[in-house]
DNA sequence: AACTATACGGAGACACTCTCCGTTTGGCAA
DNA sequence: TTGCCAAACGGAGAGTGTCTCCGTATAGTT
C-alpha cells in the first residue's frame, strides 16, 4: 500500500473510533468521518467498501481484550459462579464499550458472510474455554453460542435503552445462575 | 373523524401488517405501504406522523395476547418451573411473531416517550402479575423490568439472527432456572 | 346547491450510503 | 534529477429512504 493510503486509512479508522465512541455507530454518518479525516467519500469507500466494514475495523483491538479477559476470570481463586460472573461482567462491559456494538455482534454470531465473522469466533471461542475451564459446575449441554448470544441479548438491550452500566449486573446474575448446573 | 379518513386509515394499517409480516419492519418502506394502500405519502403520513408510531397500530393487537398468555400459564396445573417456562415461551413467541419488534418494544421498555410505552407497560404488568403469581418460587428481589429485558433480549437476537424459533428453548431454560429461587 | 372544514396527493427537501470517473500524486527506473 | 504510470484521490451525483408543504378535491352540513 502507497503511505499516502495508509496514512489516510489509518486517520479514516482512527477519526471515526472516537466519533463512534461519542455518538453510537448509527448516528455517525460516512460523509462526516470523511469530512473528520479530510478525505473525500470517495476515498473513505475505497478503503472501507461498506460502513460495516469500516466498523469492523474501528473494533479490532477488541478480539485480544476478550482473551485476556476470560483467562483472567479462569485463573481467579474462587469458586466457579465467581469465575463465572466476573467474564460475564468484563465480556458484556466490552460488547457496550461501543454503542451499536452489541447488537451487530450478537446477531451476526451464525453468520459467516458478516464482516463481524472473526470477531464471533474469537467471542465464541472464548465462551467454549470457559465452558471448559469450568467443566462440570455448568449445566449440562450448554453450548458456547448460547452463552453468546444471552450475554449479548442483555448487552444489546442495555445499549439500546442506554441504561447505566450496573442495570446489567442483576441480569447478568440470573444467568450465570441458570448455567450452573441445577 | 371524516369516513374517507377512517377507510384510508383501516387500509393504511391493514397493508403495513402484512407487509410487516412478510419483509419485517426495516425492510418495508413507507412510500411501498402508501403504494399498496393507494393513499398518497401525505395522506400516510397525516394518519400516521412516524414510521414507528405507524408500527405501533400495526401491533396493536397484541396487548390482549401478553395477559391472556399470563394468566394461561399461571393457570396451568403444574410446578412453578413449567409454568415459568411456558410463560417466557409464549411470551417470546409473540414478540419474534413480526420482524423487528421483540428489539424495538424491548429498546422502549424504560422510555415513557417512545410510541411503544403503552405496550412496554403491558408487557411489564404481565411480567408483575407472573411474579406476583410464583410468589415465593422466584429468587428474592427479581423485578418485572428485569424478566422483560431477558427475555426480550433473547427474542431479539433470535429475530436478528433469523434462527429458528426453536433455538429460543433452551436459552429461555437456562434464563427460566436462574429466575427460580436458588 | 352552496359552503367550509377536513382530508388528499404528489412534488420535493433533506439525509444517508455508495459509485463513477476525471484528476492528482507517490515511488520507481532510467 | 526527471519522466512515467499504477495507485490513490475527491467530489458530483445516483439511488433510496423518511418526512413536509401546499394547492386541490371532497364529505358532511346548512
Amino acid at each position: 500500500m502507497r503511505a499516502d493510503a495508509q496514512r489516510n486509512r489509518d486517520r479514516i479508522v482512527e477519526v471515526a473510533r472516537a466519533l463512534v465512541r461519542a455518538k453510537g455507530f448509527d448516528a455517525v454518518s460516512m460523509d462526516e468521518i470523511a469530512k473528520g479525516a479530510e478525505v473525500g467519500p470517495g476515498t473513505l469507500y475505497r478503503h472501507f467498501p461498506t460502513k460495516e466494514s469500516l466498523y469492523d475495523a474501528v473494533l479490532e483491538a477488541w478480539a485480544g481484550k476478550v482473551n485476556a479477559a476470560v483467562d483472567s476470570a479462569l485463573a481467579l481463586d474462587a469458586p466457579a459462579r465467581e469465575q463465572l460472573l466476573t467474564w460475564l461482567t468484563d465480556y458484556a462491559a466490552m460488547l457496550t464499550e461501543h454503542k451499536g456494538a452489541a447488537a451487530r455482534i450478537t446477531a451476526a454470531l451464525g453468520d459467516p458472510g458478516s464482516p463481524f465473522a472473526a470477531k464471533c469466533t474469537t467471542y465464541i471461542n472464548a465462551n467454549q474455554r470457559l465452558i471448559d475451564g469450568l467443566d462440570s459446575a455448568l449445566r449440562p449441554g450448554v453450548e458456547a453460542i448460547q452463552i453468546s448470544r444471552l450475554v449479548g441479548g442483555v448487552a444489546a438491550v442495555v445499549d439500546n435503552s442506554e441504561l447505566p452500566a450496573d442495570s446489567m449486573a442483576p441480569m447478568l446474575a440470573i444467568v450465570a445462575d441458570g448455567l450452573l448446573a441445577p
